[in-house]
DNA sequence: CTCTGTCCATACGCCTTGGTATGTTGCTAC
DNA sequence: GTAGCAACATACCAAGGCGTATGGACAGAG
């Protein structure tokens, strides 16, 4: 019944990482653990890489290939950009996982090369968004302000419901969330443009 | 010069366990690590606590009290409610080691122990914000909802400049602040709703 | 059947860390 | 001055984790 057993990746190493790293933290990265979680031993990894540093690298560029694609897939979904502001909050609060490896790999953003690629995907994020709201007529100082107001709110509520479930009723989620879409995409444009509401 | 080196309390582990995860997380909580940061050997750790758990414990308890103190100073400094939220925001954002000791803490609230403490921290800060924006005329509801938001917006923030400093302009921080601030309290003070969809 | 390269297991050395056991110093009481 | 306790230092063990060295299974080429 199993015959994906035949033969791993340095890609199935990279995505065990990335498991790990949502469980535990970049810490629970430790070679010999993932080694058991795929049910082989040391020397396979060290067959496939260098060092634990090079599998790292592995997760975190396989981590950016397939954020790269969520945001892509996201932004050519959507047109309207007031509906792109809505659907970066939807998508984020719906997949948990997701979540959670970002904010694992941000808490450990003080090493070099984990930094690097939350540097990048932060600002790809922000940039994004910043288009977003200059799409909505904005200034592109406004724009930027705006877009780091939104994304912090985003990262900030990730973390809020993470780390304490029961800060707002399951109830009330859908009548938070209204409240910061609402809020965080201001009803009049800069001026220039207007979006039909 | 140095007449402080007489004895160590059991404090001043917990202190210095609080500036190691300050540093590098709570993985960086390692006794030897931290002895050597005193000067001192295991020898002495082991006079002052059982084990690793204890010094966890008793940093995680200097914590909440600092942690309760900021907030109690806070509160009874500004008798209004908006200038209150106004200075939660800014006490924030001036003191980065304690954004930096929060973050790493929620960081690692998958541990029992921790999380305990995070959670907390975090609903008595949420319940301080919900007073205010209670005190401004809002109803239960909609108050909880707005500390939320503006709370997420508030550690958000302090991830996103951790993270990505050069996210926003240091001139523009200013800017910053007042946007999230000018938004986070609603102008009406007096009406019962905020917003209307 | 043999040879070769891929993919993995086993065994080992080394370092770090938690924890224990025990030695050592300095101050205080008397 | 000496008994005794507080506050360490030192030595040691076991566990785990990184990295290496080497051996073995297994498939395909010839």
């Amino acid at each position: 019944m199993d015959m994906k057993a035949s033969s791993l990746t340095a890609k199935d190493w990279a995505q065990a990482a990335l498991d790990a790293i949502t469980r535990g933290g970049v810490a629970a990265v430790s070679v010999e653990a993932i080694a058991r979680d795929l049910n082989v031993t040391k020397g396979s990894f060290y067959w496939h890489f260098r060092n634990r540093a090079a599998l790292l690298g592995a997760a975190m560029e396989l981590w950016e290939k397939k954020e790269t694609d969520d945001i892509i897939a996201l932004a050519d979904a959507i047109t309207d950009p007031r509906k792109r502001i809505q659907e970066v909050f939807r998508a984020a609060t719906s997949s948990a996982g997701a979540g959670r490896l970002m904010l694992a790999l941000a808490a450990a953003s003080d090493s070099e090369e984990i930094g690097n690629f939350v540097q990048r995907a932060t600002h790809r994020r922000l940039t994004f968004l910043t288009d977003c709201y200059r799409a909505l007529g904005q200034s592109a100082d406004d724009a930027q302000r705006w877009a780091t107001f939104a994304y912090s709110t985003f990262i900030g509520s990730l973390q809020l419901f993470r780390d304490n479930p029961d800060a707002v009723p399951a109830q009330d989620m859908t009548e938070y969330l209204r409240l910061c879409i609402s809020t965080l995409i201001p009803r009049q444009a800069g001026g220039a443009t207007s979006v039909a509401a």
